[in-house]
DNA sequence: TTGAAAGCGCTAACAA
DNA sequence: TTGTTAGCGCTTTCAA
């Protein structure tokens, strides 16, 4: 056997074969482990594998088997901002956890949006078995249409979550509203008020219902409500505007730790304690949560878990199996020095 | 020609070109934007593509012509904490912007480390046209191997670059170091100490030597050094050592920010004044590096620049051309408030 | 248990 | 300008 070195290429299966005196078909089999092929010719095989340093060209096999090994985890390439945001950084990592068990790639797939043909046409042409959208914005759907080609999986509550039967996870975030505010009023507090966020993204409305449903159920003033839109310069003028309205308040349920900080600046400033005065809880357990004066209470995302689960129901569906379309990961008070 | 509906898939190419009245050979022209091709034909072509939604299968034709389209950015999985990696999201960010304007797509290769067999023969298996590591830290050499299999750029400072003919981009560590320092001894001082960096990592090492490079053209105290592990309190611990040697110090070059903030809060803590009693330069234009007190002055990491100019190289390599093995990006200083 | 042979969907000479 | 014809390297029935 002589090979051009001028061309010369990586080995091929069929070299290989030819190598260990066997077919195509056997060293096939002996690379994909098959049980079927006596311990004598896969001691052979492997032999010539090791003698040829061959790896298996994964393309020619995803074409033949229909099969990639690789799953895409989408991002935005403006949330390459993503980096900086610090709920991305653990689902990637819960992702990976999850997937470094199977057979799976991950593949974080940068998605150009000058250019969203590119990712569409990576993702249908073949190169992927799934794929993960975490959408922490409501603009970030263009993906669903390819739900029905591709199986795919959304972090975070769609948009019109019955439009579309698609698979996605996510937490409660009414459910972790309303924990956060009734850990205020379990307190002892009477006049709770909240800072809500951007109301045209599904944690911002849903955590605003939370808190909503809290106060109904207690009796409190349903008015208390001030809108930002998750930055942290947003929660403090939210605080202003609720301190100014003159009415008492010694509770305070913020929709995320950005503006919470926001709020506690502001509260402090105006000669209130935190929390004597006035009890802060905010959302996400951000990292920076816990070195705040007073430390933030705060609920917690499970957000490497939420990537986990992502992945974990993206390889069964591939996988065939029926899983469902909604999962709910749950969510946790943490108690620190703001209430 | 019936389609069983039962499996049906996604449409070939031959679908298309039986439902045009034309051969596979010219679908495929029109798909690749063949010059070749009437107007007339093109546009049948391209109604009939559009009538059967079809989306050409990349793995087939990575297969037949050997081509991918497709760059991998390697991340190692601990880096996952890159995440939160200042330097790394700029550096993506870049690699993207340049790989934006071209045909290739970027994927982020999330490199399990229980299991690097599966990131070796991704990369191996024909998946990718080539590679990009950026390798913060000097164990991540692993992939150095590859480059003579598979076009890889590298960047930063390879441990042996003599050894390897890998092809590489870094800024200019010494360099960059010895403008910090003269910016110090141009002020006026006298006793210009360092705070290192690791020395099993380029950065630290030639940061290092960079110093010492203008000290001794100074004719500086070269014993003036203290070295720490690029984090925060080790910069902290570092300054009280060179405090507690009880010779005069009146300028610090910090081999990076996070040392610096800890340097800087030390001084201060001691009665200090910065830069008043001493001057300190940092490292990185962390993005901190402009909210401390005082604003840090710091030689600035061209971090996207980098990523950009990785990107263009590994796309030259691609194509064939001739690229020099090393290219060096220029840094800045950035004179704020601490010297 | 092993081998032979027919593709997977596309590209790329080479002809026409 | 368009079509014909071999493959690209592997998997996978089907026989042996």
């Amino acid at each position: 056997m002589t090979i051009d070195s001028r061309t010369s290429r990586a080995p091929t299966l069929e070299m290989v074969a030819a190598e260990a005196g066997v077919s195509r078909a056997t060293v096939s089999r002996v690379v994909n482990g098959s049980p079927k092929v006596t311990a004598e010719v896969t001691a052979i095989v492997n032999d010539a594998i090791a003698r040829l340093n061959y790896v298996p060209n994964r393309v020619a096999r995803s074409l033949a088997s229909r099969r990639t090994d690789v799953i895409a985890l989408i991002v935005p390439e403006s949330t390459s901002t993503v980096f900086a945001d610090p709920f991305f950084a653990p689902v990637v990592r819960g992702v990976a956890r999850a997937l470094s068990d199977t057979d799976y790639t991950l593949n974080l797939l940068i998605a150009s949006e000058a250019r969203p043909q590119k990712t569409r046409r990576y993702l249908l042409g073949g190169n992927v078995d799934g794929a993960l959208v975490v959408s922490h914005h409501a603009e970030d759907h263009s993906y669903v249409g390819l739900g029905s080609t591709l199986p795919i999986v959304f972090g975070g509550r769609p948009i019109n979550p019955e439009t579309f039967d698609s698979y996605f996870v996510d937490v409660d975030n009414v459910h972790s509203a309303r924990t956060a505010t009734e850990h205020l009023i379990g307190l002892g507090r009477r006049h709770v008020a909240t800072i809500a966020g951007r109301q045209d993204m599904p944690a911002g409305i849903d955590r605003l219902n939370g808190w909503r449903e809290s106060i109904d159920a207690a009796g409190g003033d349903p008015a208390l409500i001030e809108i930002g839109d998750f930055s942290q310069s947003s929660g403090a003028d939210a605080m202003n505007r609720l301190l100014d309205r003159g009415v008492p308040i010694d509770g305070v349920f913020v929709a995320n730790d950005q503006m919470a900080a926001g709020a506690v600046q502001v509260l402090r400033t105006r000669g209130l304690s935190v929390p004597g005065d006035v009890a802060v809880v905010g959302y996400d357990d951000d990292t920076f949560a816990s070195t705040l004066t007073p430390p933030l209470t705060t609920m917690h995302q499970p957000s490497a878990d939420l990537g986990a689960t992502m992945a974990e129901l993206l390889v069964r569906l591939i996988a065939g199996e029926e899983v469902p379309r909604r999962t709910i990961i749950p969510t946790h008070l943490i108690v620190r020095g703001s209430a």
